[in-house]
RNA sequence: GGGCGUUUAGCUCAGUUGGUUAGAGCGCCACGUUCACACCGUGGAGGUCAUGGGUUCGAGUCCCGUAUCGCCCA
């Protein structure tokens, strides 16, 4: 019945199972099961930007290995893949790879020819393309990376139905991105507003809170003085931006500060710019900073903004989208002297007009020393190049609780709901939501995105009317509004007066694939589906995005479905390389996935990652993956060994031996611990159980066991012992199966029909195992008979004359019901016992010959 | 500054509600080619469990403080 190879390899098996699996469906998600046969999975989709590293293969390998044990006890696993093809990183790559900008003036151009494709050269000036030629590109790009990542991660054994592949930029990811947002505008839970909002000058866009890191950058304290309106003196305050200046609408200081509680209200004048502006309190500002009261500029920082909204101060923004001050002269100057100063820095970028303000500064004599040099953080979007300015625009928000103490604790309650792996990781989400200080800014100025889905009427001068916004009908959908026309216009209405325009405006990528649940699950599109996997099992995701992409998806489920979306989070850590720092591409110390794959198979890198407890940041470790490649060797090895008993004893199901219900015995606790283990979404240590005892099965319990199932077909002994291998192969197998799919797919296709991958998971009572753990003394007491043998520097194989046990009637026993197997495994000739104090065990080699 | 986590053998890490003499793999040393396996087997050396207190009959494990490295937030 068993074919084994003569030379069992591990050569060539991962192209060979995975072609076999994709060809017989082993991975088809059963769409008919209830949901209380399903197990869901929202598997992150990989930002198509790039290269799989070691991370992905890392973290992704953890849920497989959860997928695969849920599909073989019993669950319909649905396991979808999706790709992250939307938004900047993959604007970024298009742009380096093609030699193309996006431009919106420049007309469509059919078949465009870029100018590159892949290592433009250094002194290559972006040629501007149209937004239609530059979303082709965007295309046709993203799926020929998509098609390296599908072979990447069939290569690495990921049990996913392909079936259910989504991109976030595609047809059914679109028309649920806008549908989830037309839903919460018409439920009140989006709306655009007009506001000061975080700026990235270089990629023209708004960024959300959630974007933003504090880098620590160099900066430095200027002092200027400011000249009281009643000429009784000067007022000094210290500043990092006296490029501002222009901006100032008002000095504050704490209400409680003495030094200045006289002048609050009265006036002074701007240095340079002579603009009179009043002296003001409020709690924010902090007197033991400079020189305890500060120039509120629109807009400096957040705090500024915080003061002009409470302190209903006007509005004096000169930094444009560009980055650069506008070039007419704000109507707020009217004192000659500061109109020519203003000419000075008009149309000048931030840290230009910065360097100017400070020569007139120096001057008029109104700046006091020289600038102190600090070191402070300044805000930065985390894929930006330059410190964030403050601009005021349009933006559409969806609310999250940062301005809603009712919905921030509805929100932090759905955390409550959600069973977090590691549980710590719950305080990530918690103080991330306690710590929210605005709605969450969705729309984006970007090209390769989902559209803001809707239409403004325009007034009789062109302008759109914002308030009311024109939206299309969902079975519309998806829509774009610069193609697109609303219900009850023609196209020729487009941008006229009294007709429409279309919002320009694409949404952040976070608004899309804060719906994966829904995309991949195709939430009204096949409603069936949806009700068999929504809300899904799991969402496993690395433990940096929880403010992003776990809240954001909790956010969405929660307005459209009263749900959190998932049951469980798997949160899986960090790669870090051997130096125990984050792995980098700059450092050169990245090695390919693939590589490892080659040198040391799939099975043992994913080995390796599977060794990795549950969100521990983990080292990168090729001594682990050798580990690995041996572990499966073993297999091999020791399937090979096992069913070559097979032959002689087809039928062995009986096992009789106390030895081998005694092996039977810790197998079955073995398969609890690992079942229990994987229920608590802890892969890690079901391997390492399972790897503990496989590893004791071979070396003791095979050795203890061989000489006897060599004996022939009709020993009864012998039958028992390969009942007992053959059901601890079958279960081993299983065991591994979820982390070693390959060669575990490999040795079970030699002697059983059907994928391993669809075979039940092992349960203890199947074993049938009955009595005590005898084999407890009989390996310790074979343990010292090999030492002897070792110490005499002799062959295993050399007889013992005579081995004493010296032990209480307990062990005594234990060793005598195992004595014949023990005397096998040991070649020895006499087995004494001694009841007394011990255990001791007493070797004398046989002379050598 | 606030929150969270790490610290156990040269290295990478286990150690589940407290319970004999703290474990594994790699590396190192010695021995052995036994008919599944040299991508092997057998054995050995190697640890003040970061540190100071406390609770307990008993602490790597629980409590408090300190240090360390790291992450998140301000």
């Amino acid at each position: 019945m068993a074919t084994v190879p003569e030379k069992p390899s591990l050569d060539g098996i991962e192209s060979r199972w995975a072609q076999h699996w994709e060809a017989v469906g082993t991975y088809t998600f059963d769409a008919t099961k209830p949901r209380a046969e399903v197990f869901a999975i929202d598997t992150p989709p990989p930002t198509v930007s790039g290269s799989l590293h070691m991370g992905h293969v890392f973290s992704y390998t953890h849920t497989d290995t959860l997928a695969r044990f849920w599909r073989m006890s019993g669950k319909a696993v649905f396991y979808p893949m999706g790709w992250d093809d939307n938004g900047l990183p993959t604007e970024r790559r298009v742009q380096n790879f093609y030699g193309v900008a996006c431009d919106s003036n420049v007309a469509y151009v059919k078949d465009l020819e870029p100018p590159f494709r892949g290592n433009p050269t250094k002194d290559h000036q972006p040629v501007p393309v149209s937004r239609p030629n530059f979303i082709e590109l965007c295309e046709e790009l993203t799926h020929q990376d998509e098609k390296i990542f599908e072979d990447l991660f069939r290569r690495l054994g990921l049990s996913v139905d392909w079936n259910y592949l989504y991109a976030t930029i595609d047809e059914r990811s679109r028309r649920a991105s806008q549908r989830a947002f037309l839903r919460n505008l018409a439920r009140g839970e989006a709306y655009s507003q007009e506001a000061p909002t975080l700026w990235d000058v270089d990629f023209k866009t708004a960024v959300a809170q959630a974007e933003l890191e504090d880098r620590e950058r160099p900066g430095a304290y200027h002092t200027l003085a400011f000249h009281k309106s009643d000429g009784s003196g000067d007022i000094l305050i210290d500043t990092t931006r006296p490029e501002l200046l222009v901006s100032c609408c008002a000095l504050v200081a704490h209400p409680d500060d003495e030094r200045y509680q006289a002048m609050f209200n009265s006036t002074v004048r701007t240095p340079v710019f002579n603009v009179e502006v009043p002296v003001l309190a409020h709690p924010l500002a902090q007197p033991d900073k400079g020189t305890g009261i500060a120039m509120i500029c629109t807009f400096g920082d957040l705090t500024d903004v915080i003061w002009w909204r409470e302190l209903q101060l006007p509005t004096r923004a000169v930094i444009m989208r560009d980055g650069r001050l506008m070039t007419e002269t704000p109507e707020w100057i009217t004192d000659s002297r500061g109109v020519d100063a203003y000419a000075a820095i008009a149309g000048k970028f931030v840290n230009q007009a910065q360097r100017a303000t400070v020569e007139l500064l120096r001057a008029n004599s109104e700046m006091i020393g020289e600038p102190k040099n600090i070191t402070h953080p300044v805000k930065f979007y985390e894929k930006g190049d330059r410190p964030l300015e403050i601009v005021t625009s349009r933006q559409w928000y969806i609310r999250n609780g940062g301005r809603d103490i009712e919905l921030r604790n509805e929100l932090l309650k759905r955390g409550e709901e959600i069973t977090w792996h590691p549980d710590y990781m719950q305080h990530r989400y918690t103080n991330w939501v306690e710590g929210l200080n605005g709605d969450w800014l969705i729309s984006r100025q970007r090209y390769f995105g989902v559209p803001v889905p809707v239409w403004y009427r325009t007034d009789a001068e062109g302008n759109p009317l914002h308030d009311e916004p024109l939206v299309p009908s969902e079975d519309q959908l998806p829509i774009d509004p610069s193609t697109d026309v609303p219900t009850g216009f023609s196209e020729s209405q487009r941008n006229q007066p009294n007709g429409f325009v279309g919002d320009p405006d694409v949404m952040d990528t976070w608004a899309t694939s804060s719906l994966t649940p829904q995309i991949a699950g195709k939430w009204e599109d096949d409603k069936d589906l949806f009700s068999r996997v929504f809300p899904m099992d799991v969402r496993p995701q690395g433990h940096d995005i929880i403010r992003t992409w776990l809240f954001s998806t909790t956010v969405r489920s929660h307005f459209e479905h009263g749900v959190v979306p998932w049951s469980n989070a798997a949160l899986s850590g960090w790669i870090l390389d051997p130096d125990r720092k984050k792995m980098s591409k700059s450092k050169g110390n990245v090695v390919t996935p693939i590589e490892l794959f080659e040198q040391y198979g799939s099975d043992a890198v994913r080995y390796w990652a599977a060794s990795a407890r549950p969100g521990v940041d983990t080292a990168f470790s090729e001594d682990q993956m050798k580990v690995g490649r041996k572990l499966a060797t073993k297999l091999l090895n020791v399937s090979k060994f096992v069913l070559g008993f097979m032959t002689d004893h087809a039928n062995a199901t009986t096992v009789t031996e106390a030895v081998d219900h005694s092996m039977l015995l810790r197998l079955g606790s073995v398969i609890d611990e690992a079942s229990s283990a994987f229920e608590a979404f802890d892969y890690a240590r079901a391997l390492e159980r399972t790897e503990q005892f496989f590893w004791w099965f071979c070396d003791d319990y095979v050795e203890l066991v061989k000489v006897r199932a060599y004996r022939g077909a009709n020993d009864p002994g012998a039958q028992s012992a390969v009942a007992a291998l053959s059901l601890a192969l079958s279960a081993l197998q299983r065991l591994f199966a979820p982390m070693l799919p390959f060669v575990t797919e490999e040795i079970w296709s030699w002697w059983q029909n059907g994928s391993i991958h669809n075979a039940p998971w092992p349960t203890s009572n199947a074993l049938g195992a009955t009595g005590v753990d005898i084999l407890g003394p009989v390996c310790e007491v074979l343990a010292v008979i090999r030492r002897a043998k070792t110490e005499a520097k002799t062959s295993q194989r050399t007889p013992v004359a005579v081995a004493t046990v010296t032990a209480d009637s307990t062990f005594i026993t234990a060793v005598q019901t195992g004595q014949a197997d023990l005397i096998d495994a040991g070649t020895v000739e006499n087995l004494r016992f001694v009841e007394g104090d011990g255990p001791t065990t007493v070797v004398e080699l046989a002379q050598l010959a």
